[in-house]
DNA sequence: ATAAAGCATAGAGCGTAGTCTATACTTTTT
DNA sequence: AAAAAGTATAGACTACGCTCTATGCTTTAT
């Protein structure tokens, strides 16, 4: 698929899908066959890689973290010990930001409590 | 106090909380008492909202969005269906980002798990 | 009295994550 | 055959959230 298709297909602009390309997220192959273009062909790892991608961001991790975890996931790489250091500190951040994420809830919870009662 | 002990106090750069206090997040106050210099004074109050801009920019709401929170919860307002409808709207976000942290973490679990069995 | 430390304001600079524009080539549509 | 739409690359531009620097004034320490 072109990256009309993959951009309908997540959801992100074809500036965006191009901008991660650039960062080494995800790749695209010119068709061998077709030598009279150099268009990018997709499959559907890079609709998998994206939806990681699309998800890990909105955890507030950067797109480097990001570039990390979908090494970590798809190739295989070298040093296992730190990689798997590296998540397992990933996993426990995680959890820190959901205690303020219950927090932050109970925050706005009173706000609209607060609202409705002066009302 | 003065901004080196509320800079102390909240963990916070000096510059970051003027920064805050441009965007007016926070405010001081001069000491009418002292004429000589404007040094701004803060009070208990500052603490409490930096604390509440620490909680909620850990959560991934900006500075703009925090600083209506501020508003809602510390000065009385207006438009409070509006306010309101704004909030709850927000609790939905943080409901829907729940979901994805889970989805990460369990992600960076899977990930670990692959780390340690190719192992 | 002088030096050092603290405070204030203004503005420059920076990293991240896009977003957009210009240019040029290719493919599809009419 | 010409126009419209799609693709690629490069680079400019933007918004956000700081972070730092320069300058000048005030207060504290020596």
């Amino acid at each position: 698929m072109l990256i009309n298709e993959l951009s309908k297909k997540t959801g992100l602009s074809i500036h965006t899908i191009r901008y991660y390309e650039n960062l080494g997220m995800i790749k695209g192959l010119t068709d061998e066959k077709v030598k009279s273009n150099n268009y990018k062909h997709y499959n559907s790892n890079t609709i998998e890689r994206l939806e990681i991608i699309i998800e890990a961001r909105e955890v507030g991790f950067s797109l480097a973290e990001i570039k990390k975890i979908l090494t970590s996931w798809f190739e295989t790489t070298d040093s296992k010990a730190e990689t798997l250091e590296l998540f397992q500190a990933k996993i426990k951040e995680i959890d820190d930001k959901m205690k303020y994420f219950k927090q932050t809830k109970r925050l706005l919870e009173k706000v609209c409590e607060k609202i409705q009662n002066n009302d």
